[in-house]
DNA sequence: TTTAGGAAAGGACAATTGTCCCAATAACCC
DNA sequence: GGGTTATTGGGACAATTGTCCTTTCCTAAA
């Protein structure tokens, strides 16, 4: 659900700390809102959460939103592009402030050429969210909002604090409507 | 929905020409039905899809089945593990007879570590996976059985002689009996 | 050809989820 | 405060999907 990373966040850090690294890893800060990425859109950078919560989402020709994760620090994006040359497939926009490292394509892909522990971390993080699509897909599918909803609140005790009703309900597959039958009855519940 | 990946198969095939590899990757051939990885068992191989079509599924506590992907030739499987250090997530089931290869775990960590090649088409691969499970799940959630099914067939118009009905129904995550429902439905359409 | 067994399809009803809209509440501006 | 406008939550009904069980169809053996 909000998806970190810390060892990849740590290895960006120690690399600015050499400041050939300073010019090609830059830094920038974000605030609630603001959209990171288009869906659609050329990529040109790779993106690395610093600090803040994203979330990555796409949207069907039937107007529905789907949120594929919410990103925290460490996590990547616009990394796939590389590797599929293609268009982004997701729109990313923050859901708190924060600030990000950027780094270009080509400076990222000769950085994964050279620094063999980059790479290995790169093919953890992407192996890493195949696993978790996986797993989440299937939970999701097998079972109902309900369900699906007491897992999240098991996970994040403080999750409608964190992430708004709508972008939960975006995440689950599910209507708002849907999604607030699901909060009320789990009340009842207790 | 069937993946392939002949880049990978290719560069498998032509590392076999070695005679060193050919000890370290193995070929196996397997019959319909022959399970060829269990869910929650330690995963000692990488596996690359030769011939014929397996599926790829998990199985949720409720009992009910969900299937992750059908592989076909290329398709790798048993890498994830290599990366999360865990057991398998799903399992791998031949739906066709067919053949593959196997490498053991170090000996494909040893050969990423060297073959520049397969490094990258290994990242290829998985953020090919990564993206394809985005766009799949983002699709289903926001559309009915019924287009979901039309958007199957017209991507694969023999599908029903492809993949059993069970298979299929468990690959969009609803009940056979719903499958029924909007085959027929599509049928009445034209 | 007949018949028994098993797999596949479909009918009937229940549960879940979506859509539409209205009421309640909060936010805001004169 | 009063009045207006958003925003949120929930009621009512419709559509979709699941569950259960019956019917149909296919196969194979007598």
């Amino acid at each position: 659900m909000i998806r970190i990373n810390k060892e990849f966040l740590g290895l960006i850090e120690i690399l600015r700390e050499d400041s050939v690294y300073q010019n090609l890893i830059t830094e920038h800060s974000f605030k609630a809102g603001d959209v990171i990425l288009e869906q659609n859109s050329r990529v040109y950078d790779v993106y690395i959460v610093k600090k803040g919560i994203t979330k990555c989402y796409l949207t069907e020709d039937t107007g529905k939103d789907f949120v594929q994760e919410f990103f925290g620090p460490g996590e990547v994006f616009g990394e796939v592009e590389i590797f599929s040359e293609t268009y982004s497939f997701c729109a990313v926009e923050a859901i708190t402030e924060g600030a990000l490292f950027k780094i270009s394509h080509s400076d990222f892909a000769e950085l994964l050429d050279r620094n063999k522990a980059l790479n290995w971390l790169m093919l953890k993080s992407l192996a890493s969210k195949v696993k978790y699509k996986a797993i989440r897909h299937s939970f999701n599918q097998s079972h109902n909002t309900e369900t699906n909803l007491k897992r999240l609140e098991s996970q994040y005790k403080n999750i409608y604090s964190l992430i708004p009703k709508k972008d939960l309900a975006n995440y689950l597959g599910v209507t708002e409507r849907n999604l607030n039958r699901a909060i009320n009855s789990l009340k009842e519940s207790t």
